[in-house]
DNA sequence: CTGTTAGCGCGTTCAA
DNA sequence: TTGAACGCGCTAACAG
């Protein structure tokens, strides 16, 4: 199969390779009457534009690096990251931006390929999928001064990262609160990774929420877990361990809930008549579990659309007025906490 | 920040241009010591290959164009795909190639994208992760001659197309019979989308496993779905208004087990008290709901490496043996099953 | 409105 | 073992 290029229609329209890029620039300063011509010309050769050609010339590929937390990781399988994809990839296709997907096993092997990305000079900028304390890409990208917005709260630098996030803190203090006002008194707090700055914040909130309401904060009644099933059980088991068990448990994430909610079930306590529960994220699954979740909607979408404006703004020398956006979140009420009257 | 070229360190060293990208290739014709020295400056100058150019000139980019369904399907929430992602990705990061996402929302946005990757040059080939009925994507890729793989059973052409697949109708069968061997008779089949070969192919593997038990195959008891709760609610709501209830059902997806599960709880029927339930996939969540589901384990991580791998040989010109790729399943027996004596 | 010229940064002949 | 020259396919200055 020859390969149809820009001179190949320059020769068989006659005019000169520049007309031809200027035609497919759309350039105002061209004919109609060309731009039919050569047009129709290149549909018969089967002309297309190679991308890597002009990505060389114009110094730019419009493709975005969008970072997922290393595979190894078990928090990959949680359908948050499926759900911001699509969030990204709807505001990329409407701009004609690709996201080009890392693969990296370990947090060296990520390291390694955004590296090459990045000096390769192979994306125009960075979406990290997660924050993290400590975060050597961070530091890197950091110092490159290359081009990144982070989805989630930056643990450093806070007023100079451009992050999409919701305002966690506040999210773990509402539906505390929630708890609170349904007659809860001794709530629980399961978090996924301690070192995820997410965990954190929704932690923090939890704690306010607490003492707000004039109650102590217990460290007994605090446990982190991981995305595992014995991680589930260990949790449960604590809880269950404690002298005076708490009546409702605020969980970090939707994932963690359901294997949360199946292990209490296996000790024979029920959600909600047993014991309340609520989580963050509102995944498609807590509508559809048994019983179905109260859960912080945090429009996982929007994080993802918001995220990508944001990227392609910077990439484009767009103003970005702020550092810090925003995504509203709001409480879906469903089947997990009973009213203690 | 001043952008190091091969031509600054040619400067630097006062070797040539093309002796320098000879180093970076690790030529055996230049000697070490020159090796040696051209290696400290571009160490000192951070330089880095331009990945674009060196794509332009070499006509390839180690880039795979990964397409997923059109995001508008609910099906792309289903943890599947993040799974066969971290399969492709391993492998491709081992193999240094990297993985270009799709983001369409419709088919046919879908479709422009993989036109764009494909005539732009911007891939050396494309997976596909979905078998539907009459793609327009497989003919065009078809009739471009160009290299892909498709996870799944391709709808036609079977022995042209290369493809990573499990023996679906095997699955099928052996799950029911599964069922059949647990003294259940009336065994009812829950599909998804009904165009998707992969719900086809489980659907005759339950046909055939009622057929050779001398049990007839009843229209009334298969039932299409969607991924959606409004769906699973419909398929319960059929099953239910059935004179003769099944006391088992085949769901062709974890995700939708989930849904149904949680329905039939919801009409007061548990599982598997009341009523059995098997599916296919066993994603993590099928094994941390309550009751963990007896489902196909079908290797969804391998299903992603071997399809990396098929990509990277047809693009790298190595023959493939078979066109056709079994990844073999076995079941998961957990507990979503009765035993009736 | 269109053509000429010059690169983008790199790999690869061919010659030395 | 190294260098000069060319070209990958395209865009963008500068001319006209």
């Amino acid at each position: 199969m020859k390969i149809v290029t820009i001179k190949d229609i320059a020769k068989v329209t006659g005019f000169s390779p520049s007309t031809i890029s200027r035609v497919i620039a759309n350039n105002s300063r061209i004919s109609e009457e060309t731009k039919q011509k050569v047009r129709a010309v290149m549909d018969e050769l089967g002309y297309h534009p190679n991308l890597t050609a002009r990505n060389l010339v114009v110094q730019s590929t419009k493709t975005i690096g969008v970072i997922m937390p290393s595979s190894a990781d078990k928090s990959l399988q949680n359908p948050f990251f499926t759900e911001v994809l699509r969030g990204i990839g709807s505001y990329f296709h409407q701009k004609q931006f690709s996201m080009l997907l890392s693969s990296g096993q370990t947090e060296e092997e990520k390291f390694k390929e955004i590296e090459r990305m990045v000096l390769g000079k192979y994306v125009d900028g960075i979406i990290l999928l997660y924050s993290r304390l400590n975060d050597s890409v961070v530091d890197f990208l950091k110092e490159k001064n290359f081009p990144f917005v982070m989805v989630g709260k930056p643990s450093e630098y806070k007023d100079e990262i451009v992050h999409v996030d919701n305002d966690n803190i506040k999210a773990g203090k509402d539906i505390t609160e929630h708890l609170l006002e349904n007659g809860h008194k001794r709530i629980s707090f399961i978090g996924g990774a301690a070192d995820l700055v997410v965990t954190i914040d929704r932690q923090k909130g939890y704690e306010t929420a607490l003492k707000e309401a004039g109650i102590p904060v217990s460290e007994e009644y605090i446990i982190h877990t991981e995305f595992l099933k014995s991680g589930g059980r260990e949790a449960v088991e604590q809880i269950l361990e404690l002298k005076v068990k708490p009546d409702a448990i605020v969980v970090s994430d939707d994932l963690i809930s359901v294997g949360v909610i199946s292990m209490l079930e296996e000790y024979g306590l029920k959600v909600p008549e047993h014991i309340s529960l609520v989580s963050f994220n509102n995944i498609y699954f807590s509508e559809i579990i048994h019983p179905a979740l109260t859960t912080v909607d945090i429009q996982i979408y929007r994080l993802g659309v918001e995220s990508a404006k944001a990227i392609i703004q910077i990439c484009t020398n767009q103003v970005l007025n702020e550092k810090r956006i925003i995504i509203p979140h709001c409480i879906a009420y469903r089947n997990s906490v009973k009213v203690i009257k």
